[in-house]
DNA sequence: CATTTGACTTGAA
DNA sequence: GTTCAAGCCAAAT
């Protein structure tokens, strides 16, 4: 299924995502296939916040397992949520990220 | 239609 | 090891 839109496939893989585990802008990227729009993923995200149902942003970090993206979501409120999940947050970066790393484009590929 | 920007990534100095 | 710069694609203006 895969979805016309670049932004909707984004949202999808984002979704699958699973609980207390985080992912890369260009992980998702690269499973879309456009590896060089990391970007892009990131900005889809932003439109995530305005889609239905919503997109668990807050699973979706940066490369280097910064909470990039609690810029945007006002504060603190992606770290609380992270951890609510068992994804444990220091200093805005998650702790043991290649741990709980979620790499669509292995998880998915089966 | 052309330009700018963006929740990134990787490479080089 | 750290800091700077360039590159990439797609959407918004």
């Amino acid at each position: 299924m895969a979805e016309p839109n670049f932004y909707d496939s984004v949202y999808e893989v984002a979704r699958l995502i699973p609980k207390g585990r985080v992912t890369s802008y260009g992980a998702i990227a690269a499973y879309l296939g456009t590896k060089g729009s990391s970007r892009m993923v990131g900005y889809a995200m932003q439109a995530a916040g305005r889609v239905d149902p919503p997109v668990p942003a807050h699973r979706v970090v940066n490369r280097q397992g910064l909470l990039t993206a609690k810029f945007h979501f006002g504060g603190n409120l992606m770290q609380t949520l992270l951890e609510n999940e068992g994804v444990k947050v220091a200093d805005d970066q998650v702790q043991d990220f290649k741990t709980v790393f979620w790499d669509p484009s292995i998880e998915l590929a089966l």
